[in-house]
DNA sequence: CACGTCACTGTTTTT
DNA sequence: CAGTGACGTG
């Protein structure tokens, strides 16, 4: 806890008169590194302790879950846990999700629906196409659905659409149907009782707009209102919170123009240029200095910039060291820049001491990390356990989790008709493709769920012969009794029972191959997460309030990079996108190539600038040594590029602050050089070489059977990391080596068999062992010895004395007196906590 | 209806 | 290359 004197003592002049500053429309304009999350936060607390507000009068809009998590761990450590846990504080999606539950018939949905994700809304789409007897190969899933996405961001309805469509005059001829497509889509949503991502904003929009009083209600509710990255809000998103602050002035938006790079998603860079159009009275405020990054970086970036038409004009500077130059460095191929990253990772480590976690290597797709995932698992590189992936293949999108998430999606809402499709024939029963079609021909023509037709055949005259009849109704009594059980056991022991009722786990006991044991694993680790889930919120409320309901509701606005973890030790791989809001000692940015960055979709004015904001945020991520590397050819789609040019960016950035740096010396300026015959080496008085020569047959027939060799053994689940805790972004990083959040987490980490487990098997798609030293374990079944008059730290009440212990084995309880949140019931089997006295 | 084989196609970023 | 869909066979 902190008076409010010493959180202003913490803060320059310009973030103390940012957070001071409450009496009307706020803009802070908050370059990379100027102590934006700071701000936030101080400015949270301050709201707190200095107008002693109330904390569930304070909404905070955040981009990621991730941001949203990490700014309340920071503001509990200024204002304690109990109020930060009291704020609204989440991203649009989530936040509108709980208020749509609620209001859920107020916009004609039960409060149940599903949330569709990306991969539901391409196949409905995919579906509705096929059943309109259109071509999809014209009307491509993922195509229809940006452009439905992009008409819901900017609130445009069917009809909207249709005129909007009709008349826009660069309209595509070949895609005359899209509005009806909208128009089915939309049915289909609403008879499955499902909202897509963007439904989300645009019916929170229709509820605030069409229904007064739950308009006030809301706007009574929160009384000061914040976001973050607010660049990267979109039309429907500036709606919504100009309907919540209508009469309100206490608005405060938080972002930087240079760092918006969702435009492709609907953001309207226009929102952050505008802001003091839309809000009158607005104030705008500028933090500039970067503590982040050294003089040189800061400078390069900004001459990148320069070359920008659209933004508000800054003056962001360092006052760090002058540092070393931004290095530009041109390899032969794409897995020479491989070895190029994994050595200079390697001399980095030895000439200064870093560790593995102070470097990072971003790049434009995730399919760029393979060739670095590779390098890195040579035995002669030695840096298999040393890295992170993040991103790629999402846990929540492998096959076996998304076919136990499509259980419990249909037991919670069985109107869910991708959940329906997904599982009506999984595990194998025996109801084909051609049952499914005359299930979905009855359901259209009588106008509902798929579910209803087999619940009640003979009303929808479903015409299967008996025995498809039977197994349909073997299917719904299985079903229904989940459903029966919805209410009365909690997430896990459903959850359990699901998956072992429904015949999965039997299906994936007999896969002995190595990917069915990772996938073995991963449903132990979604358990594992599950468990974990009712835990918190069994502590949180002490009520039977786990239901899987509740789970299902928060997994599904989940992604991967909400659940990973930078405190380990780890070299990190991720997209630039990926990286927005952290930081790292050192970052290499690779691929800076023509058709990679820029992408090759973007080749031209606003998107153009978008890509070389991209390229902007990956370089002040950097602190001290910021690296751009590019390969002259590249291994792609299955196929080799000998001819790769660099990227136009490259140019962009003042060559004061660049050493360029090549492969092949002079020899790479007098011509390509894969037109050398193949038996010197261009390359090698440039560093090292610790792997055997392999000449340019690189990219010949040697070339693709190496890779697939590491095709082979590569992980089948790739990486992933459970439950890990954002890397704390912020200008001065010394205080993350004393942040007693991070070192709780690593108690956390260490103090339950379970989270190892978990991490583990997520780390390691369940195959690929990595050094795990640290693992000691503290398991549950020594919780039970627990004595009153133990004094315990827990991972979220913090402090506490035992006054009180009940029940034996599975049941036993304590009573702690809390300093800070006062006299909880602890169920042991499902706290995490060590004893400390 | 299940399963295996084969050809095709598409690859940006993500709440 | 990898994931998907079409098609043919058991």
């Amino acid at each position: 806890m902190q008076t409010e004197q010493q959180i202003l003592s913490q803060l320059n002049e310009h973030q103390k008169e940012s957070v001071i500053y409450c009496d009307g429309p706020q803009l802070i304009i908050a370059g990379a590194g100027s102590g934006k999350t700071r701000v936030l936060t101080y400015k949270i607390a301050w709201l707190l302790t200095h107008y002693n507000m109330k904390p569930w009068n304070i909404l905070a809009l955040t981009f990621t879950n991730k941001a949203a998590k990490e700014m309340k761990e920071r503001i509990a450590q200024l204002v304690g846990q109990q109020r930060a846990q009291q704020l609204q504080m989440g991203t649009f999606h989530s936040i509108f999700a709980h208020i749509l539950r609620v209001e859920a018939t107020a916009v004609g949905y039960g409060s149940d629906f599903t949330i569709y994700d990306e991969t539901d809304s391409r196949s409905l789409l995919k579906n509705i196409v096929k059943e309109m007897g259109l071509d999809d190969s014209i009307y491509k899933p993922a195509n229809v659905h940006s452009i439905i996405s992009n008409a819901k961001n900017r609130l445009l309805d069917v009809n909207q659409f249709a005129v909007h469509y009709s008349n826009s005059s660069n309209t595509n001829h070949d895609l005359t149907d899209l509005p009806n497509i909208y128009l089915t889509y939309q049915q289909r949503l609403v008879q499955a009782n499902a909202m897509d991502f963007d439904d989300l904003l645009f019916n929170t929009f229709l509820l605030l707009r069409d229904h007064p009083d739950v308009r006030a209600k809301y706007q009574q509710r929160y009384q000061y209102v914040l976001v973050d990255e607010y660049q990267d809000t979109n039309f429907a998103q500036l709606q919504i919170l100009q309907l919540l602050t209508e009469h309100n002035p206490h608005v405060c938006v938080v972002g930087d123009d240079y760092q918006s790079i969702y435009a492709f998603r609907g953001a309207n860079i226009g929102n952050i240029l505008n802001f003091n159009k839309t809000f009158s009275n607005a104030k705008l405020f500028k933090l500039e200095q970067n503590y982040r990054s050294t003089q040189n970086i800061v400078a390069a970036a900004n001459s990148l910039m320069k070359h920008n038409r659209q933004q508000i004009a800054k003056n962001v500077f360092s006052r760090n060291d002058e540092g070393d130059k931004v290095v530009e460095w041109e390899t032969i191929s794409d897995k020479r820049e491989a070895t190029v990253v994994c050595h200079e990772i390697k001399r980095l480590m030895r000439a200064e001491g870093l560790h593995y976690s102070d470097f990072a290597i971003l790049y434009r797709t995730n399919a760029q990390s393979r060739t670095f995932e590779e390098e890195m698992r040579k035995p002669e590189v030695g840096l298999g356990s040393h890295y992170q992936i993040y991103g790629g293949t999402s846990f929540y999108q492998r096959k076996e989790i998304k076919d136990v998430i499509a259980y419990f999606r249909l037991v919670v809402n069985p109107s869910d008709e991708e959940a329906f499709r997904r599982i009506i024939n999984y595990p194998t029963r025996g109801i084909g493709n051609t049952t499914l079609q005359k299930i979905v021909v009855t359901a259209q023509r009588d106008n509902t769920s798929l579910w209803d037709v087999i619940n009640h055949p003979g009303e929808h005259l479903l015409d299967v012969n008996k025995g498809t009849m039977t197994k349909l109704s073997n299917f719904t009594s299985l079903i229904d009794s989940f459903i029966q059980r919805l209410h009365t056991n909690n997430a896990l022991q459903l959850a359990q029972s699901i998956i072992e009722q429904s015949g999965i786990k039997k299906d994936l006991a007999v896969d002995s191959t190595p990917e069915g044991e990772a996938r073995r694993e991963n449903i132990d680790s979604l358990i594992s997460g599950i468990a974990d889930f009712v835990d918190s919120q069994m502590e949180a409320s002490l009520a039977d309030h786990a239901l899987l309901t509740d789970y299902l509701s928060t997994v599904s606005l989940l992604t991967d990079a909400d659940n990973t973890d930078d405190s380990d030790d780890k070299i990190k791989l991720m997209t630039i996108h990926a990286a927005k809001g952290l930081e790292f000692n050192t970052v290499f940015v690779v691929g800076l190539e023509k058709n990679i960055l820029p992408s090759i979709q973007a080749a031209e004015g606003n998107q153009l600038e978008e890509e070389r904001r991209l390229l902007y945020v990956a370089i002040t991520r950097a602190e001290k040594h910021c690296y751009l590397t590019w390969a002259h050819a590249r291994w792609r789609y299955g196929k080799m590029d000998p001819f790769v040019e660099p990227s136009c960016f490259l140019d962009d950035i003042d060559p004061t602050f660049i050493s360029k740096k090549s492969e092949g010396g002079s020899a790479m300026s007098q011509g390509r050089p894969w037109e050398n015959d193949g038996h010197s080496r261009p390359w090698s008085d440039n560093f090292e070489i610790d792997q055997p020569y392999t000449g340019f047959h690189a990219w010949g027939d040697g070339y693709r059977k190496a890779s697939n060799r590491m095709q082979n053994s590569r992980p089948v689940a790739g990486q992933f990391m459970a439950d890990m805790k954002p890397k704390i972004t912020g200008p001065h990083r010394r205080e993350e080596a004393v942040n007693p959040f991070s070192q709780r987490m690593e108690e956390k980490l260490k103090s339950t068999g379970r989270w190892s487990r978990v991490s583990k098997a997520m780390a390691n798609g369940g195959r690929l062992a990595t050094s795990d030293a640290s693992a000691s374990s503290y398991s549950m079944a020594n919780g039970q010895q627990l004595k009153v008059g133990n004094v315990i730290e827990h991972s979220r009440f913090g402090k506490g004395t035992v006054t009180a212990m009940t029940g034996t084995g599975e049941n036993c309880k304590a009573t702690v007196e809390f300093e800070e949140t006062g006299t909880k019931q602890l169920l042991l089997k499902f706290s995490h906590f060590t004893i400390v006295g």
